[in-house]
DNA sequence: CCCACGCTTTGTGGTTCGAAATTAT
DNA sequence: GATAATTTCGAACCACAAAGCGTGG
């Protein structure tokens, strides 16, 4: 707690470091390269939605020792994020070289609140602080942050139920994709605080713009009526099923970029982006397992072809950014592929499961036919 | 091409157990 | 913050009929 008020008073001790260059009042929190600008959260919506071209400008996160630079690096350790180098002064030529460290991607496009929280890697943290935004007090009473921080970032297994079938027992794992914690900081390094106090003001401005009402309604269900219209029991936070594996930020126009600024996927992460390339390079579309499965191994031999596909699409895909005809092409193949998703279990042969449940068992196992019978 | 035959593979559900996550102290 | 207790979750296990597949006539 100490150190979170530490941190509040390096924020209050230098705030004109950090104006924003365009409305020269708030607390810039992202950086632009191709404006070589500090922005907040408003102006950067304001400047990047004017029209297409600009919508394509990445931004990353200002770096928290500089004040100057885009981030690059979050050091979990330090719960901050850095740019190269700051972070090469802080984690080579300190004595903390062993900081937990990962890499930061910047974004494009102009994402909605949600959408952010998700880039932000506290989107669970995002709704429920902005929904109970007066809870979280500026001066580290009611909630703390680090007790609503939750990295949040879809599973590879979510990622996987997107792309394949999840019911085919394969033991396949994207290769080189280390499993992201449970717990993590959001990636947003030393101005949460402020962070969400922006997102919060950009909130009541944004319109109920998204296609996706589930969204938008879990965002703001701080309404008791809206808890009961959702069947939501009790005070906490809760998600269906539905958000707690699908990408929040699914269908939205803006990519994830890595510093490069090559494209990775919209709606991912680029580490979840580079988990999907290579999935799919080992999985046969999930298609085989959207569709009617009385087809059985007949139907999987006819979508093998998508892997060759894939091996095909995969250095086109994933070093050229998709054009917006394509992105909607995407998105609108994943939303059909959502809405015809089933994820209640699905039983090939009733006869076998006919059989399987009038069998004898010992402790569940089944056990061998009596001869006598 | 069709059929019969034999071998291999698949799928089915209730229970258990261990790992991971969460909660309590 | 550390540790213990509790809860949650998913994989493994089992036998065997049915499906899948190759082969020979």
């Amino acid at each position: 707690m100490t150190e979170l008020k530490e941190d509040q008073e390096d924020q209050n001790q230098q705030p004109q470091r950090r104006l924003c260059d365009f409305c020269g009042e708030n607390t810039a929190l992202l950086y632009c390269r191709a404006d070589s600008a500090k922005l907040c959260f408003s102006c950067d919506r304001e400047v990047h939605s004017t029209n297409q071209l600009f919508t394509k400008h990445t931004r990353w996160l200002l770096c928290d020792s500089c004040d100057s630079s885009p981030a690059s690096i979050l050091c979990c350790t330090d719960s901050c994020v850095f740019c190269q180098n700051c972070d090469w002064e802080s984690h080579n030529l300190s004595l903390s070289p062993a900081h937990e460290r990962r890499p930061l991607e910047g974004f494009t496009g102009c994402p909605c609140v949600s959408e952010l929280l998700s880039i932000l890697g506290f989107e669970d943290l995002g709704k429920k602080a902005l929904s109970y935004g007066d809870s979280v007090t500026s001066d580290g009473g009611g909630y703390g942050f680090s007790d609503w921080l939750v990295w949040d970032t879809p599973s590879v297994v979510s990622l996987d139920d997107l792309i394949a079938p999840n019911d085919s027992g394969h033991n396949f794992q994207a290769i080189g994709v280390p499993p992201l914690p449970k717990n993590r900081n959001a990636a947003c390094g030393k101005h949460k605080e402020e962070i969400l106090s922006q997102l919060r003001e950009l909130s009541k401005l944004e319109p109920n713009s998204s296609d996706d009402q589930d969204d938008i309604v879990a965002f703001q269900f701080m309404e008791p009526a809206q808890n009961r219209h959702l069947g939501f029991k009790g005070s906490g936070f809760m998600q269906n099923s539905e958000h707690a594996v699908v990408p929040s930020s699914e269908g939205s126009a803006f990519n994830w970029c890595s510093d490069t600024g090559e494209f990775t996927d919209q709606g991912f992460s680029s580490s979840l982006a580079d988990c999907f390339i290579e999935t799919k390079c080992l999985l046969p579309d999930r298609d085989s397992d959207v569709g009617d499965a009385s087809g059985g191994a007949n139907e999987e031999q006819s979508h093998n072809p998508s892997i060759a596909e894939t091996f095909q699409m995969v250095p086109k895909v994933a070093h050229r950014e998709l054009n917006s005809q394509e992105r909607e092409t995407a998105v609108s193949r994943y939303k059909e592929k959502k809405k015809t998703r089933r994820y209640e279990k699905h039983i090939r042969y009733v006869s076998r499961k006919v059989r399987a449940e009038s069998r004898t068992r010992i402790k569940g196992r089944f056990a061998k036919m009596d001869m006598h019978q």
